[in-house]
DNA sequence: CTCCGACTTGAAGTGCGCTTCAAGTCAAGG
DNA sequence: CCTTGACTTGAAGCGCACTTCAAGTCGGAG
């Protein structure tokens, strides 16, 4: 069992941090030992798949509905397809961005009137309104 | 001519918004008639760029110093590479996510655990520290 | 002329994702 | 024992991206 100090040293996150996620109800209470929080392996995949989500554009309150209710809850699959369905509009996006961003490294007009004209024109359908 | 309710109609966005991204010099001071905002057409391009970048996950930011300054200046092209790099792990962490819950709406274990269990067997060389 | 609605400004407020602070508890080492 | 340092809590603070509010200005319809 590890100390909240050791959990976020290994997944390089402030305890703080930790705290927060479970006051959220991201994270189950854990065990305590006179008061302080115990943790198993588990945390530490827990925590990864959060940053994870974090960084794949999810709110905490997002992962939160994802993650940490219990499996087969009614409306989850639904949220789930919603967000793969999310994602591939991020993806997209993103990858006009960089198709915008190549684009004026090369024909070196990289303002913001030049590039959104170019993106205007080769990328429009990408654009969302 | 356009006012900036138009702008922000046409554009849709609110009038305060655009008028922060002015305060934050992502846009310049438009023309004034008797103290009111005048707008021409490039400024409904530039809120675009605006909208698609921030969906690309750039804070305001890092929009002003790309695309608000003047063209060739010194570390944009730096910037620009940079991000374009950026750009790549966000669309990997998002491509894993997606992964992801396309496997957990399959095999009915959508929670967290058994999610990030498979993710790591699956997909860890894409989960970042 | 008067009223309405859209505009102006600066300042304060909001929600998110945390961090920091204050005050206190506890266990282990010297 | 006593200090040290990691922990506990609740509350406040912070940076971002805006929005909302308050108080005032202005142009055009009636």
């Amino acid at each position: 069992m590890m100390s909240i100090g050791e959990v976020a040293q290994q997944a390089q996150i402030r305890p703080s941090a930790i705290r927060y996620y479970e006051r959220l109800g991201l994270l189950p209470s854990p065990a305590r030992a006179s008061g302080r929080r115990r943790y198993g392996e588990d945390i530490l995949l827990q925590l990864e798949v959060i940053r994870f989500a974090r960084q794949s554009g999810f709110t905490l309150r997002e992962i939160r509905q994802l993650f940490a209710g219990r499996p087969y809850s009614s409306g989850l699959r639904e949220l789930a397809a919603q967000k793969v369905n999310d994602l591939d509009g991020l993806i997209a996006r993103a990858q006009g961005m960089q198709l915008m961003l190549r684009r004026a490294l090369r024909c070196k007009c990289l303002s913001l009137q030049e590039c959104a004209r170019q993106l205007r024109r080769t990328n429009a359908s990408r654009m969302p309104k």
